[in-house]
DNA sequence: AAGATATTGAACATAAATAAACATTAAGCA
DNA sequence: TGCTTAATGTTTATTTATGTTCAATATCTT
């Protein structure tokens, strides 16, 4: 409405955020003819203010970026790979079967195993925030919640008491996630996940690992375990030849899900 | 309703989502003329959200994924008295301090206390899962998950072991809502639900009640305290004068705050 | 079960939005 | 003043979202 004086820089973006504050949602063509600007500098605004984490863009605007909720904000939409994931999150909830006790692991991908749940009743433990928050309205399943201090980068706690409760039960599946995988050095991952995912398949009948392409080649100081640690490791078609012979030969199913 | 103003992508796609979590099903007619785009526009768009495991299509429309159902008795109690719960929760969000360690009990009106942090630094115990996700992205809490069996009834976990986690820690002020309050019996609630509570209050240096006048004059079988076993009871001016008097008179601190 | 009606998805067409590269302007400052 | 830098505008090819048509398919009606 009033652009009288001549708005620039951080100001507008200040404009942009009250404004996209009362609406959740603005789009380009909306601020530009109100701050009289370009198209271009509303999307480099908006860039930029996506980059601190306050919005996220899309198509012809952008939302406001809520804060809870795994799958109400749709920033998740933005993870790489998105679709792959789907489709390993898919293929892994296949794996389900009535009555089981599994692990959920605080992982995207496994998070998204939560959209793909069959209908039979399952007792559920996490320690991962957006798991409880999706599993907490489904009547098939049973929730355990495991205790300790919660850290934002994982989305979930993690600690020596989010092992020791995690120790206490007995799992028909863990399904795991990680970010380095390398099928000469094994599965690599920080000290305290490192632990805990350790944990969690001494206590396991079945050890799932779902991992995207793009994690293979990497590693980090920690290892959790080897590719032979596994029943089964769930990837996407973009799996390299050489990664995938690697892990048949040792003897671990290999599940690869068209995306 | 509808100032849906050139609604697109992503955007209408959250909206769907907003209607089918309301209704659990929707039509492809319905949304095409709601947002004056063609059917096949909302085809696709359904079809995306499949392809996310959002929902599932049929024809005419798409029905949610997720099994709802119970849409749950915690989330309709948000309703009741909510302008009193608001006063009450925004008065004891006042009595927090720097480094507090606090624990915030399952209950609505505890719950609304987490809009009222003030930017302290502070430690949150809880076992409420709503509690949690308002509490996740505040950048001043600290956050402790107690652990167990989640239930839906009261929102969070309730167990043996919630109980022996939280008797672990040390609180400066425990903030705990109830359902039935009587001046004379005192405040009762469901067994387990009462073994935690008195096991916080036995750990905590406050307790402070927060609880609206509806819940006056009412007890059920199990007493978790006596009124005078809290510091501060705080209420909304719809109290009983009679049960005003008769909580001042047992020593205890009443705090009305006008709704 | 057969015919009527509505819904669908595929292929194509179109308009709009985008990112990238480059041009321009404004602003600070030695 | 002239130099430098940051912010904004412009032009381009490319991508994306949406609309349209139509044959195939599903659902309803009797």
């Amino acid at each position: 409405m009033d652009q009288n004086t001549e708005i620039t820089g951080i100001a507008r973006r200040e404009k942009i955020y009250d404004t996209i504050k009362e609406n959740t949602t603005v789009t380009v063509k909306e601020l530009s003819s109100r701050f009289a600007v370009s198209d271009m500098t509303i999307r480099r605004d908006l860039h930029i203010m996506e980059e601190q984490g306050i919005l996220t863009v899309h198509y012809g605007g952008a939302t406001l970026r809520r804060p809870s909720m795994a799958f109400h904000s749709f920033d998740m939409r933005k993870e790489d790979f998105y679709a792959e994931k789907v489709s390993i999150a898919r293929c892994a909830a296949e794996l389900i079967h009535e009555n089981d006790v599994i692990y959920l692991d605080p992982s995207t991908t496994v998070l998204l195993m939560t959209r793909f749940l069959p209908p039979l009743h399952v007792t559920v433990v996490t320690s991962s925030l957006s798991v409880m928050e999706e599993c907490a309205h489904n009547p098939y399943v049973n929730l355990f919640i495991a205790p300790g201090k919660y850290h934002a980068e994982y989305g979930g706690t993690m600690d020596a008491e989010t092992m020791t409760y995690l120790s206490g039960f007995h799992f028909t599946s863990a399904f795991l996630g990680t970010g380095f995988i390398d099928t000469v050095y094994g599965v690599t991952s920080t000290e305290i996940d490192c632990s805990i995912k350790q944990a969690i398949m001494r206590n396991s009948e079945k050890s799932i690992l779902l991992v995207d392409h793009s994690k293979f080649g990497h590693r980090v100081m920690k290892k959790f375990g080897d590719i032979r640690d596994f029943n089964t490791i769930i990837t996407d078609s973009g799996i390299d030849p050489k990664d995938e012979r690697a892990i048949l030969q040792q003897g671990v199913k290999l599940q690869i899900c068209d995306s």
